[in-house]
DNA sequence: TCCATATTGCAGTGATCGCTGCGTTTGGTT
DNA sequence: AACCAAACGCAGCGATCACTGCAATATGGA
């Protein structure tokens, strides 16, 4: 699909500087983030701790919000594997239990808590990739025979409280007190 | 104590032209905030907004996350009414109703969304009024004779979904809906 | 009414930000 | 190896920001 069907197209390219320069600038926002939350996160900021020059971040990213999207969307992407323990419950414990870990992590929490102020797109970028696990798990109980839960209800009941701990009240819950929500959605 | 023991004290003076200040403040960065959520929200703008120097700002909060903080701890005060309505069961469901009709505004969930961004200031500034009225429910209950859950439990299993929906769904759940979170708790 | 002072308005300064041409370097193709 | 376009570095521009003395005004109590 993205091959150009014209001569001229304009090819992206994804080599070796190209993603040198944005794992650079991810890294650098996320210690800034880490070292002073509070601190004005700009762009000429950013492009000194990444050793890069601005004009590059505000071509690549154009803002703040974009860039905070970007890199949650790829930290909170592969991060958990999906697991496959043969049933529904094991397979929603173990997930929970995973993703209540990673949010124990005070930088993600910060990274998150930045990408929320940006506005609905860094919202969407924290969870997007949750919600598709979650589909795969519950789709894959579908295809045992089983008749699990909506995935909206399932993402309400399990990953709403985990996210309100974490980022609402600054206390992030173990996996194994995670673990106790998917017997609050199963019963 | 805050009366002062010498001749001479700092008196603050809550009086007529501070409190007017301090409202338009408050409403220009509502404004502002439903105008362009994705705006740089800055002192000068604000300010000019308000009908009011920045200098004034400058003293009276010193930076945005202060005011944002100041903003979200008025607006998420005193908006709910705590209910009495005989049962720990009523009380919950109609509160949690009321809860979700305030987090269906747009402008509540931009606000809150901003103070987030801000750190865990902000973001306690969001919830700390909820749980005292939570607390306010579950102790009635218990002068009443009743065992009901801990505060923590209960906020996490009613506040979490809520709040998950609003901020990071960006799907509002209805009143009707909320009331459900409370079968899930009580059983 | 009148006074002490908390609070605001005003003007100005250094610093930083966001952005834009233009030349250089790198990566992928032929 | 040679070529071309994409991505990056560089220097500099206008605009805005955060902040600070000093003067003026409003507020609450005597």
């Amino acid at each position: 699909m993205e091959t150009n069907s014209s001569g001229t197209s304009t090819r992206p390219r994804p080599g070796g500087r190209s993603a040198r320069v944005r794992y650079a600038v991810h890294r650098a926002v996320t210690e800034l983030l880490a070292e002073d939350p509070a601190e004005s996160l700009t762009i000429p900021v950013i492009a000194a701790r990444a050793g890069v020059h601005a004009t590059t971040v505000y071509r690549r990213w154009g803002s703040v919000p974009e860039l905070l999207s970007d890199i949650a969307t790829s930290r909170f992407s592969g991060d958990v594997v999906v697991p496959d323990t043969g049933s529904l419950r094991g397979d929603l414990e173990r997930w929970v239990g995973q993703v209540a870990t990673d949010l124990a992590d005070p930088d993600v929490l910060k990274l998150m808590r930045a990408a929320v102020g940006t506005g609905p797109l860094g919202c969407d970028a924290c969870v997007a990739d949750r919600h598709a696990q979650l589909a795969a798990i519950l789709d894959r109980e579908r295809s045992r025979g089983g008749a699990p839960p909506e995935v909206e209800r399932t993402a309400d009941l399990l990953l709403g409280p985990l996210y309100y701990r974490a980022v609402f009240i600054d206390r992030p819950a173990g996996p194994d007190w995670a673990r106790t929500l998917v017997a609050g959605l199963l019963g």
